[in-house]
DNA sequence: CTGAAAGCGCTAACAC
DNA sequence: GTGTTAGCGCTTTCAG
C-alpha cells in the first residue's frame, strides 16, 4: 500500500497534465516547461508522495544508475576502507553501489559478476583477481570494467591502483635506510598461479639496489592469524630477522603479536613496516610504519572511469593507471613516530 | 555491444518458440516444459550468450531482488562485518545488497533511503538511528525495514540486535567479579537526544546490584581516536579508574593507547573490557576481553525478516528481537587468555 | 509549450 | 505443452 501504489500517471492525472510532461519536470528536460505548469506537477507530486520506479527508469533508459563492487572479504579492513570510498565516490554522481564479497572463491566472483551484468550495472569495480581467461570468457558484453587490486594487466580491461612495487620499494628503502641488513618479507599467497607478486619485486629491489643479500620470505595469507601463525612458525626454526616488511596491515599486526610472545621488541630488536595505511595500523602496538595507499583517489578515478567520464587530470594515463603510494612513518621502524594519526 | 542487445525475443527465435516458453524454462515455471524444448531453449540461450535483463524483470515483477543496507560507516570495523554478514546472507537468498554509509548525517541517510525506497528494493536494513519521526515521515511505502543497531524500538519498525543492556552487564560484572570497585565506562554520544545509552544502563546495573558506586562516564564518539582523545584528557585531571568498561573495540582500542601512553599497564593497573568482538579486538595490545555480538544471526534474521520469511525459529519473537552476546575473555581483563582466536 | 503513442524486456494470464 | 498478448512505469520522438 502506499507511495509503492501512485505512478506517473496519477501525478498526471491530478495536476491536469500528460505524463509527458511529468517527466520532463522531474528530469528537467528534455523540454522545456512553463513555470506555473512545472509548479502543479510539482505540488502533485508531494501531494501524493509519489516515487519514480527506478527499475521503470532503468528499463527504459538502459542504465540503472547503479555500480558494482566485488572484493574478496568486507572484514579485511582494507578493503572495507576501499568499498567505503568506492561507494562515496559512486554517490557524488548519483549512482548506488552493489558490494558484494567473494570469500576468495573464483566461482563465487563469476557468478556475482554474471548477475552484476544481468542487472545492466553501469560499471564493476573489482579488488579481485579474476584469471584473464574466465574473464575474457564471460558474457560481460559491454559492462565497464575496472580492476583496483593486485592484479596484472589484463589485455582490455583498466586498472587503477597503487604502484605496489614502487610502495614496496618505498617501504623496504625505508628500513634499510634504518641500517637493517637482514630484512624478511612476509606476504600472501600469489594471487593467481602465474602471478608476479609485485610488492616482493619492490623488496627484492630495493635490496639489491642496496647490495644487500634477500632476506627470508615467509609466505601466508592475507590476514592478521596468517601473519600471526607464519612469523611464529618461522621464529621458531629460524633467529629472527633484523627487520620485517609485511605486505599489508593485516599481516604487519599478525607479525607484531607474534614477535611479542616470542619476547621480541619492536622496533628494538625487529623493525616492522608495513603496507595499506589503513587506520587500524595506526592504532597497533606500536603503531605501524606503513605505506598509505591512496584509497579515496583510487575509488575515484575507478568510478569515473567504469562512469566513461574521462577525467580531465587522468585523460592520459591511459587504461592501467598506478598511483603513487605515501610512507607514513610511525613507530615500528625505530623512527620517531611523527605521523598525525 | 555484445551480450547487451540480445533478448528474449532473440532466443526464442533461435529455439523456435514463443519468449512464454523461454520465460518458463529460465524461471523454472510456472507452466512446465517438455523436456527437449527446454534443452533447445537452453542452447540457444548459451549460444546467444544471452543474459536476462533484470532490470525489465524488477518491473515487472515488482522486486528487484535487491535490499538496501544503511550503517553510518563502513569503516568501522564493526559495521563492515555487518555489513558482510548481511551482504552474505542476502546472497544465501539470492538477493544484491546495496551499501551506503550516511557519515552520521540524518541528511544523507533520509535521502538514501528515499532513493532505496524508489529503487522498490524488497527491504531496507539499517544499522543506524533516524529518530522516529523522519522515520515515519518518509514515503518508504511498503518498503519493509529493520533495524539492526542502537536504536531504541521504533513504532512499526521491526528490529533484530543484541541486547545490549545484557550484554553490557554481563561485561561490567566479570569486571566486578574480578574484585575491581572502581568502573568506569567510555561510551559514545547519545544516538539521539531523547535516547538512552542501552550499555550504560547494563553498566549501571551491575554496579548497583554489586552494591557498588557507579564509576566515572566519559563520553566521546564512537572511534580508536575518541577513545584515546577521551581517555587521555580525563587522565590528566583524575586518577585511573581501576578498570574500565569500553561500549565498543574502537572505543577499548583508543582506551588501550592512551593508557599505554600513561605509562600505566594493562590489566595490572587497570584492567579493560569492551564491546563488539570484532577480530580487531583479538590483536590488540593486550588482547581485549570483549562482548561479542551475534553478528552472523543478526544479519540472517534481518534478512529473513525483511524478505517477509517468518523464519521457524523466530516466528513467535515479535518486531523487536534481542539476541545474546557473548564474553569472550582474553588479557585485557587479567584473566589468562582462554579464547581461540 | 503540451500531448499521444511507441517502445524498453519480461511475466503471466488466458487461449488453444 | 505452447503461443498470444496485455501490461509493468517510464522516456522520448513526433505532432500539434
Amino acid at each position: 500500500m502506499g507511495a509503492a501504489a501512485v505512478t506517473r500517471t496519477d501525478v498526471a492525472r491530478l495536476a491536469g497534465v500528460s505524463t509527458a510532461v511529468v517527466s520532463y519536470v522531474i528530469n528537467d528536460g528534455p523540454k522545456r516547461v512553463a513555470p506555473q505548469t512545472a509548479e502543479r506537477v510539482r505540488k502533485a507530486i508531494a501531494d501524493l508522495r509519489y516515487q519514480p520506479n527506478a527499475n521503470a527508469r532503468a528499463l527504459t533508459t538502459g542504465s540503472p544508475r547503479l555500480l558494482g563492487f566485488i572484493a574478496p572479504d568486507l572484514t579485511n579492513s582494507f578493503f572495507a576502507e576501499l568499498s567505503d570510498a568506492v561507494g562515496l565516490a559512486a554517490a557524488a554522481h548519483g549512482f548506488d553501489l552493489i558490494v558484494a564479497s567473494t570469500g576468495d572463491d573464483p566461482q563465487r566472483e563469476r557468478s556475482i559478476t554474471v548477475n552484476l551484468v544481468g542487472r545492466r550495472v553501469d560499471g564493476i569495480i573489482a579488488a579481485t583477481a579474476l584469471d584473464p581467461v574466465s574473464l575474457a570468457g564471460m558474457a560481460v558484453g559491454s559492462t565497464a570494467r575496472v580492476l583496483i587490486d593486485d592484479a596484472t594487466t589484463v589485455p582490455g580491461i583498466a586498472s587503477v591502483m597503487t604502484d605496489l612495487e614502487e610502495g614496496a620499494h618505498q617501504v623496504t628503502r625505508h628500513l634499510v635506510e634504518h641500517g637493517h641488513q637482514d630484512i624478511a618479507i612476509v606476504t600472501g599467497p600469489p594471487v593467481l598461479p602465474q602471478h608476479v607478486d609485485s610488492r616482493r619485486l619492490g623488496w627484492a629491489r630495493a635490496l639489491t639496489e642496496a647490495g644487500l643479500p634477500l632476506g627470508p620470505v615467509v609466505e601466508t595469507t592475507f590476514t592478521r592469524q596468517g601473519g600471526y601463525a607464519a612469523m611464529r612458525t618461522y621464529l621458531q626454526d629460524h633467529p629472527a630477522p633484523r627487520a620485517v616488511f609485511a605486505a599489508s596491515d593485516l599481516l604487519g599486526i599478525g607479525v607484531l603479536r607474534a614477535l611479542h610472545e616470542a619476547g621480541l621488541d619492536v622496533p628494538g630488536d625487529v623493525a616492522v613496516a608495513a603496507f595499506d595505511g589503513s587506520i587500524e595500523s595506526a592504532y597497533s602496538r606500536p603503531r605501524l610504519t606503513s605505506l598509505r595507499q591512496p584509497i579515496t583517489e583510487i575509488a575515484r578515478l575507478a568510478v569515473a572511469h567504469s562512469l566513461g567520464l574521462e577525467d580531465a587530470d587522468q585523460a592520459a594515463s591511459g587504461p592501467a593507471t598506478r598511483l603513487r603510494g605515501t610512507l607514513v612513518v610511525r613507530e615500528s621502524c625505530g623512527c620517531t613516530d611523527t605521523a598525525p594519526d
